[in-house]
RNA sequence: GGCGUCGUAGCCAAGUGGCUAAGGCAGUGGAUUGCAAAUCCACCACUCGUGGGUUCGACUCCCACCGACGCCUCCA
């Protein structure tokens, strides 16, 4: 895995044998989350995916940032308590995490939960010299840090800044908040040095402590945390127990959203007048303040799966482009997949998604899936076993999804290919060898996708065979009418209901034992 | 100005000091189909921003330049 710490890439080798503590740095709850805010979850959700399929015993951490200068601006602003808009806002993040897949975060630790920590996190610092008050409130003395900067690749003195708004009371400007003194009307906690609250930083050191230790595996969050934000944890944990904060500092890349149509097309640039090219490059950095948002609205339209398989086809430490046109191709190349499981429960009259089954289940762990394809003796199987490989020594390589990816497709063809060759459509051709190979090929995909958090369960509105439900009542009619007058080659009434249905988004296809549809 | 990232086909996107530079979307031809859709097969970068250099050999390492972008105490 690449460690940005040491620029390179390292073996992974944990704190504790077999365990993994992981701390990625969550939202300050101060308005709704926007895409690009979703991008180290997911992520991050994948790599304690594979790293528990790998063996590992993952906890992992995603803080709750609930107090801070924004988010006493913000709640002010619309004259409610600090806590209420803190709160609304989380539940506007676990919802869009949930709809985004994610499901494997251990603790959600809240700044405000965590007062007690903090305090005494700080006074550690000021007793042992890393921190000194003035007035209420408490800097860290980053010259007392002869190692400050090694994260960022920055040296101290030539960060020095205007040192904030609380510059004077800064023996140097590089200095930073670790406890801010109230002003009146303010939400304040009661500390030894007045009443006031946390800085920036301190919160992480502070729970990341109290739920993974003094020394632990993984710390990730956006590449724009580097600095300041990453730079000052380091440099508090490192001073207060010296010892290393963290083994390996990973961190994603960010976001930028791409306009309406093309986005950064190489000749479009090359074409396009001034003007045009000012509107053209209106891409860039997703944030808040430019009004991004409405976050789950966009998964409501895109589907959570989608949006999942848009961020994991490239590479985590890459510039996402988010557009309409990726996500559209993302959509495209997912329903392959989709079609593919829905023809696999067709012929079999098994439910991909259900578990629990001997023959069903997936491999939970590399060893499993090992064992299960090393009795393969079938071509097919085989095929799989090398493309499973080929899709575990891509994710050991620094998590590598954008190149995994390409072995689901590989699978999905060579799944494809064997119906096609065996002629499992037709029942005549159905042997249990058969089927039995088929199921064993797609438990490979159920579990690939699985540790990239994919095919978990079914796509909304994906059309079906026509059975249950209103509209698979009225598709069943209308499927039974076409097929009457095929059979009668009545072909204009037959294409008539096609060509009607298409103007409805709706796809048949005819298959060789009856027809299917599809909505997109 | 300081620190750092990136530039691979029409588009998205992996990748390696030396086998035919993954995969996807779009496209073209074929099989299949009443016609389609889906699926499969085949084709689709003698070339990896530009110019130098190192090397037996570079897209991969180094330098310069051009272009895009991030951070520099709000930011996932």
């Amino acid at each position: 895995m690449y460690n940005t710490l040491t620029r390179q890439k390292e073996p992974l080798q944990t704190v504790e044998p077999g365990r993994v503590g992981m701390y990625l740095c969550g939202p300050t709850v101060y308005a709704e989350a926007h895409i690009g805010h979703m991008v180290g979850p997911v992520i991050f959700d994948t790599i304690k995916r594979y790293l528990v399929y790998s063996g590992f015993e993952v906890n992992w951490v995603v803080n709750i940032t609930d107090v801070d200068d924004k988010l006493i601006a913000s709640a002010k602003k619309r004259g409610i308590p600090m806590p209420q808009l803190a709160t609304e806002m989380t539940m506007d993040y676990l919802a869009n995490l949930q709809a985004l897949g994610v499901t494997q975060i251990d603790h959600m630790p809240r700044a405000t939960d965590n007062m007690d920590e903090i305090i005494a996190f700080i006074s550690e610092l000021i007793e042992l010299g890393f921190a000194y008050e003035n007035e209420g409130d408490v800097f860290f003395d980053v010259s007392r840090d002869a190692d400050y900067g090694q994260l960022s690749n920055r040296s101290a003195d030539s960060q020095l800044g205007e040192g904030g708004g609380a510059a004077a009371k800064k023996r140097s400007a590089g200095d930073f908040a670790l406890w801010k003194s109230a002003k009146a009307g303010e939400p304040s906690w009661n500390s030894p040095w007045g009443n006031g609250r946390p800085g920036w930083h301190i919160e992480c050191s502070a729970m990341s402590r109290r739920l993974l230790g003094k020394t632990f595996d993984i710390h990730g969050g956006g590449l724009d945390l580097i600095f300041p934000h990453h730079e000052n944890e380091l440099a508090q944990s490192r001073c207060c127990h010296g010892q290393p904060m963290v083994r390996y500092w990973m961190h994603n890349g960010l976001m930028r959203a791409g306009a309406a149509g093309k986005v950064g097309g190489k000749s479009d640039r090359e074409q396009a007048t001034p003007a045009e090219s000012s509107e053209a490059s209106d891409v860039g950095k997703i944030s808040r303040s430019k009004g991004a948002g409405g976050l789950a609205k966009l998964i409501e339209e895109q589907t959570g799966d989608r949006i999942r398989f848009f961020l994991l086809r490239s590479h985590y430490r890459s510039t996402i482009v988010f557009g309409p046109e990726g996500l559209e191709e993302a959509g495209q190349a997912l329903s392959a997949f989709y079609r593919l499981i829905q023809r696999f429960e067709r012929l079999s009259g098994e439910d991909f998604y259900a578990r629990g089954e001997s023959e069903l289940s997936y491999a939970k762990t590399r060893r499993d899936g090992d064992a299960a394809l090393s009795r393969a003796n079938h071509g097919l199987l085989a095929e799989m076993a090398r493309l499973r490989k080929s899709f575990i020594e891509k994710m050991d390589d620094d998590f590598n999804t954008g190149a995994a990816v390409s072995e689901l497709f590989e699978i999905s063809r060579s799944i494809n290919r064997f119906i096609d060759q065996e002629s499992l459509e037709d029942s005549k051709s159905r042997t249990s060898e058969s089927l039995s190979v088929l199921r064993s090929s797609m438990s490979v995909l159920r579990e690939l996708g699985a540790i990239l958090g994919l095919f978990l369960k079914e796509p909304k509105s994906s059309g079906g065979d026509g059975n249950a439900s209103t509209v698979d009542g009225l598709m069943s009619l209308l499927i039974d009418l076409r097929a009457k007058a095929r059979a009668n080659k009545d072909f204009a009434t037959s294409d008539a209901i096609r060509d009607g249905l298409a103007g409805l988004k709706i796809t048949l296809q005819d298959l060789k034992e009856g027809t299917t549809w599809e909505q997109s």
